[in-house]
DNA sequence: TGAATAGTGTCTATAAGACAATATCCC
DNA sequence: GGGATATTGTCTTATAGACACTATTCA
């Protein structure tokens, strides 16, 4: 601890100065990073759970998430979380917003860098409950279009589940997120396998806006983006006609 | 400190916990904001910068910042920096996004929480100099649309002005952020004062994305989007027809 | 009256929605 | 062949850009 006489003459700037070389002269945040890791999943978004095995918000259900190291990076802790939580490898991943009210923490300041994951749903079924304490979860928007405000998670059956901290408004950015970038950036396909036709495309699409898309609308926009590119092969084993299977561009040409 | 023989036997998810209530524990990343105040100056847009006074980047141009005290959320933390750096009060202010590499600043680990404002060019300029040590800058942008990138600033004759730690690529990601945003939200009217023509805004407009618009798509567009008002006046002391002056629509029937 | 910019009306090109017709698979 | 969905083509409607014309102020 510096002494009470230097700490009344030396002036604000410097002790910010000395501050950011000394720990100790300042008390500070703690700093962790909370995903959210959204999928589609039938006709309603999914996510993934952990349940809280302490206090505080004890038995309730949070995003995963962790303290960030000194040695890593805000993007590499989110990746870590995702391996370590979900054992979730390569997936998509963008920051989305920094919660960082006194109070979301009753136990003491805890700023969150949060971040939202796009995966196929397929991959989430694969998690290996037994390794990873993973809740699946679905998720209810009570809101249309890009309006915004916290979101509630059921559990698979459709029971309701209680979110912790403040777990819900952090969904509820993503949502808004994922449905506002949609519609000019190519991100609907993270949601999907390496292969999908036009009409899984849309169902995505349908599912994460929460609306219907005309469909012939829907099928000349995605064709005339350049960020599709035909594979040459068509769906297999189907009652009706094969549809064309496409895949992401690799946007070599850019 | 606790004893080793502890550190040794508890699990990771107690070892959070218990640096989650003990600071000691683990090291932690110091936690700052910056802000990117931005404004429309002429046929550029502008900025505001601090010269730093001490090491590191001593004499390069900072975006004015602080550390986040204990008790202020993030945002009370972006408004206290603008009002304490220069004198501002009242604007518009919105989180950005978080840089947190590890090497970012070479003195310690520094998390920075930044924030873009929007203000009228005229608080800008009124800004006293004495009390207040801010630079005013120029920005250039060298890329079209939303790309993204660092971005230079030169000061208001033009010279070049050295930009401290990664405070180039903040200003970078605030004009892309505010290009973004402003077709589809109530945007530009932050940076004109509380009365304008739609020409002005129109020249608001443009500065912010980088090229010409189309003047009548605009009043048409502007028009129908039920966020202006009309006041009913007109300008004066103009040599032209003065135009009729509008002002942003209190949102009152939402 | 003339210079200068504001504001209006009309035409055209482009993108979105609606709908009908045809194609291709499995049974 | 029948059921089902994919794919193509055409028509209609909404919106953006282009352009010509009229309006209003000050010098």
């Amino acid at each position: 601890m510096r002494d009470a006489y230097k700490m009344a003459t030396i002036t604000d700037p410097e002790r910010e100065f000395l501050a950011a070389y000394d720990p100790t002269v300042y008390e500070r945040p703690s700093l962790t990073v909370d995903v959210a890791l959204i999928r589609v999943s039938d006709d309603a978004l999914g996510t993934l759970l952990v349940t809280r095995e302490e206090h505080p918000d004890k038995g309730k259900a949070a995003l995963p998430g962790g303290f960030v190291r000194m040695s890593e990076s805000l993007d590499e802790a989110a990746q870590r979380v995702l391996r370590e939580k979900a054992g979730l490898e390569g997936v998509f991943l963008e920051q989305l917003y920094t919660f960082g009210a006194p109070d979301r923490d009753p136990r003491t300041r805890i700023v969150t860098v949060t971040y939202f994951a796009l995966v196929d749903g397929r991959r989430f079924d694969a998690i290996d409950r037994a390794t990873h304490a993973v809740v699946p979860a679905r998720i209810e928007v009570p809101w249309e279009g890009e309006t915004g405000g916290p979101i509630d998670a059921l559990t698979e059956g459709g029971g309701s589940l209680e979110l912790a901290f403040d777990h819900a408004d952090i969904l509820g950015m993503a949502v808004k997120r994922i449905r506002g970038k949609l519609d000019y950036t190519p991100i609907g396909f993270q949601l999907l396998p390496d292969r999908f036709t036009l009409r899984q495309l849309q169902h995505v699409h349908e599912t994460v806006l929460g609306r219907p898309l005309n469909k012939d609308s829907f099928r000349r926009r995605m064709l005339a983006s350049t960020e599709l590119e035909a594979t040459g092969e068509r769906q297999r084993d189907v009652d009706h006609r094969p549809a064309a299977l496409y895949r992401f561009g690799r946007r070599s040409a850019v």
